[in-house]
DNA sequence: CCAGACGTTGTT
DNA sequence: GTCTGG
DNA sequence: CCAGACGTTGTT
DNA sequence: GTCTGG
């Protein structure tokens, strides 16, 4: 699973990255925490030439009201693959409602003799990279208001990810960015878009342990310290 | 028929 | 131990 | 996901 | 909206 990402680069490299225009104003977030339901950058199937700001927390278009809707959100960050044609949440999302979501690394836990250590993922060339998500829009009726949401999906650990999320051994769906435009693409059958629910190569991601900035209470964890490497001695015995 | 759920995980 | 809030 | 609470009352 | 449980 990935409740916890960043995106740490500025608006016009990523438009130089994906090719595509992003009008929307955007400060780089350094820990985008999921269930504070923030705006990020995704790409959609269908207006793959921009990228725009929807609402982390997938909200199906059959919820009533926003009671419902806050409750179920914070259930909808994260999309299994393996039954994602199935949940009653996801399947009008994932036939044509797909899109990318836009990121340069995410958090994770591991469980050790009962402790809890953060660790940053990311990809060894440094560059951004693009979590398979999808999206749908919601209407309430109260307030006419529209909310975009998006949720991304998961999948089974590679070998480093089993490693540092050892408690779950999960995963998100990464796109290749050979794949970007495929994910995309319409008309795709279920086997086709089966086809991208794979772990991403261990051999092209990087991790490190860091502090618990991450989850303070006290303290901004939206700061560029959040991700770097802290050293926990007690990690060293299972080296 | 209506009421209620609709999700992610993991499991000393 | 288990639930809620962020 | 983690951090932090973990209660009483009554309720448009 | 659609399915399950009662």
């Amino acid at each position: 699973m990935c409740f916890h990402y960043s995106l740490t680069i500025e608006r016009t490299e990523i438009e130089i990255q994906l090719g595509v225009h992003f009008d929307d104003e955007w400060q780089p977030v350094h820990h985008a925490n999921g269930f504070t339901f923030l705006q990020m950058p995704v790409i959609t199937q269908t207006n793959p030439g921009a990228v725009q700001l929807f609402n982390w927390g997938l909200i199906p278009h059959w919820v009533k009201t926003k009671a419902d809707a806050d409750k179920l959100r914070a259930q909808t960050l994260n999309a299994r693959s393996e039954t994602v044609f199935e949940k009653p949440s996801f399947r009008s999302s994932i036939t044509n409602q797909r899109c990318l979501v836009i990121a340069d690394g995410f958090f994770e836990w591991m469980d050790f003799q009962k402790k809890k250590y953060p660790h940053y993922i990311y990809l060894k060339n440094g560059r951004l990279f693009c979590f398979a998500g999808i999206f749908s829009s919601w209407t309430d009726k109260e307030t006419g208001e529209h909310i975009n949401t998006f949720s991304i999906l998961t999948t089974k650990a590679n070998p480093t990810m089993a490693r540092i999320h050892n408690s779950k051994e999960r995963m998100p769906v990464i796109i290749p960015a050979s794949l970007y435009k495929k994910w995309l693409s319409a008309k795709l059958s279920k086997a086709e878009i089966g086809s991208f629910f794979n772990p991403y190569p261990d051999a092209e991601i990087a991790a490190h342990t860091i502090s618990n900035l991450v989850t303070s209470r006290n303290l901004n964890s939206n700061v560029e310290e959040v991700k770097m490497p802290f050293y926990y001695p007690e990690l060293a015995l299972l080296k």
